[in-house]
This record gives structure tokens, C-alpha cells and sequence, in this order.
DNA sequence: TGTACATCAGTGAACGCGCGTTCACTGATGTAC
DNA sequence: TGTACATCAGTGAACGCGCGTTCACTGATGTAC
């Protein structure tokens, strides 16, 4: 007997895209403990109870939401550019991405919570800030070699990651843009040869 | 009518500092949304309904927790030592303070949380982020001066902890004692004049 | 083309559980006389 | 010194609520004939 698709073939998939792109963004916004399943389905236009039918688990979304998030917001496409680093950088510490974590780097969002998640979570989140490190290391101007380099690329990475959430903790606005200024600075001067 | 003692005079503030130390400590390691009341309490040897004649909710609780683990973990003392900037980066960033949160620095631990939380506690934990980078400003070579002073200290202030963040949640134990040593270059780097 | 049927994505009530908070109480204490 | 009493820090049952998860179901769909 031939499998049958009842519905037309992408329609499941698209239903688990919706709830796994606004799990993405909920979860930037409020953190994995801020957010729940069925707040997340009616958010999606769906009810709770078809959740797990698209997921075996809320750690399961998590870690796909990682990976979406993350997709969302690849530096690498400045990569190519040239002072690509120098275009990263300041991507990264627009007034924008601070404003709009749910839109941004999840790595920003939620670095302070994924050492306390689930094993699996933990590995994914640190492959995660593996590649964004890598991306930064790649895109350095070539005077910077040999173990140099690495050491830049995960100091520029260390600097933007701290001044962004500093700046979203600012209670001073001004101060919040002190701190993005300083942060693109500290990270143009440790990319420098 | 005389006001009456009814115990010994300290007795109650003592019951209270405990709770206060526990809560630091559970925060930091679990985050605030990760600690209940009643787990609180018995962590600190009480049940838990006698929570309330010490705290008026437990968001009281969270926004003194914050000054409590400050307090702990002042860097202010290296101030008055030579080259006490450096000694600030070496402490902040050693192993011992990677692998224990529970007793380090509350704005590592939960700088991530602090914007989800009501404006009191934002307001409370930005004037504790105020004071770590008044603490580093203040310890920088006196030969930063002016604009570049301040500057200095933000990018500091971001860069260790930005490293510390990606240290805990990096999952290779190679890969975060790399992000410790290159974090201390970057921020000696950083206030050399 | 029309009808009966099998499929299954999505529904919504229900589960046990832990949360923050309230409150009537208990029992050890210091005071009054 | 001895006893009755007022105080109040701490107890523990109970509250309404939202959590993650389960499950019997419904109803729109494509297929078979």
C-alpha cells in the first residue's frame, strides 16, 4: 500500500517554520523561562495541545530556536566585503540590535541562561558562539596572523557581546550610547595589526 | 507606653541576612527566575511562609539581593594597588570566578535577566554596572585622561565581561580558558595608554 | 462526476506540579508586678 | 523569686494561577472506486 499525503506536502512543515520563528523571537525577548508553550501557540495562531505533535519537547524547540535565531542573523555575509570586520562590528552594536533583541543575535540574549539549560542545549549554544567567533576570525584583516588572530577574534567577540547587553542594561540612554560607541571603538582597536 | 524588645535586639535582622546571602548565591547560580521562595527559605534553614514579614515580595528580595552580591565582590579594593586595573582584569577573569557564579559577580550572571525585570531592579542593577566601570575608570594609568578615560573604562568593563559570559557558556574547557587569556590581553590592551 | 472513507493536523479539557502570596496559629521570649 | 501575660518570629495549610505535557476528539482533506 502507497503513503498518502492527506495535505497538500509542505503544509506541516510551514505550520512547524511559524511556531518555530516565533519561538525565535519570544524567546529573545523574554528569555526560555519568560516564554511558554501555549503563550508561544496562540502567538503563532495555533492552541497548545499541537504542539507536540511538531515537537517532542519545549527543550527540543528551544534548541531549534537557536539555530533559527541564529540563521536569522548571520554576520558572514559581511565576510566578503571589504573591512568586512569593521561592518560586523558596527552591525552589531547599531542602536537597532540593541533595541530589538526578539529580531537579534541570540547569543546576546540568552548567553547568561544556556549554561543552566539541558545538555544538548548547552552544546548547540556553544557551537553557536563557536561560529560567530570563527566569522569574526575570518573576516580580520590578514596582518593579523598565527595565534594573534584567534586571540583578536575572541576578544572583538567578547567586547561586542559585553558592551551590547551593558547597553541594554543601561537605565541611561546616554550612558547606552556611550557604550555602543566605546564597544565599536575597543573592537576596531583590537582588530587593528 | 515604652516600646518593648520582645527578643534579643538582632535577632531578627541576623534571620534576614541569611535570607539576603542565600537568595545572592541562588540568584547567581540559577538566575531569578530559577529560585523559588519556598526553595529559599528552606535553603536558608526557615519554611516559607515566614518570608513575607522580611520582604515585601519577592522582587524586594531580587533588588537587594543585587546590592548584597555586590557588596561581595567589590573590585574597588585593587584601587589603591600598583597597577591595580590589571590586577581588577586577572581577578575578574581567573578560573575559580569562571566556575563559580554563586559567589562572583552579579552583573555577569545576570545582566542577561535585568532588563526583564521591573524597573526598580533595572534601575538598581544599572547603578551597580555604573559603579564596576567608576571602579575600573578610577583604576586606569593616569596617563588616560580625558574623553579616552571613560571610553577606556566602558570598553574594559565590556570586554571582561563579555569573556566571562562566553567562558561559562562555551562548552570546549580548551576553548574557555582561551577566552580568559585572550580577554585579559584585550583588556590590558585596552588601558594601555 | 459523485460518494464513502481513511488520514492526520489541529483542538481543548484535563493531569500533576510548583509558583508567589496570604493567613490563622504556635511557642519561645522578655516584661510587669 | 515566681507567675501571668503580651509580643512576634517563624510555621504550615491553603489560595489561585500558569506551567509542560497527555489524550480523546473533530473536521477538512485527498483518494478510491
Amino acid at each position: 500500500m502507497m503513503i498518502v499525503m492527506r495535505y497538500e506536502k509542505g503544509r506541516k512543515a510551514i505550520t512547524r517554520q511559524k511556531i518555530l520563528e516565533t519561538a525565535a523571537t519570544e524567546f529573545r525577548k523574554r528569555g526560555f523561562e519568560g516564554v511558554g508553550v501555549a503563550d508561544l501557540m496562540a502567538r503563532a495562531g495555533l492552541t497548545h495541545g499541537g504542539f507536540y505533535s511538531h515537537f517532542e519537547s519545549k527543550e527540543e524547540l528551544v534548541q531549534e530556536s537557536i539555530q533559527f535565531s541564529f540563521g536569522q542573523n548571520d554576520l558572514s555575509r559581511f565576510g566578503s566585503e571589504e573591512k568586512g570586520w569593521e561592518k560586523m562590528v558596527r552591525h552589531y552594536l547599531r542602536p537597532d540590535h540593541r533595541d530589538h533583541p526578539e529580531t537579534g543575535c541570540p547569543i546576546a540574549s540568552l548567553v547568561g541562561e544556556a549554561p543552566r539549560r539541558a545538555a544538548g542545549t548547552r552544546a548547540r549554544f556553544s557551537a553557536r558562539m563557536d561560529a560567530m567567533i570563527a566569522t569574526f576570525e575570518a573576516a580580520l584583516p590578514r596582518e593579523i596572523a598565527g595565534e594573534a588572530r584567534r586571540a583578536a577574534a575572541l576578544a572583538v567577540t567578547a567586547v561586542v557581546l559585553g558592551a551590547l547587553q551593558m547597553a541594554r542594561a543601561a537605565a541611561n540612554p546616554e550612558l547606552s550610547n556611550q557604550i555602543l560607541a566605546a564597544g565599536i571603538k575597543a573592537a576596531l582597536d583590537l582588530a587593528r595589526p
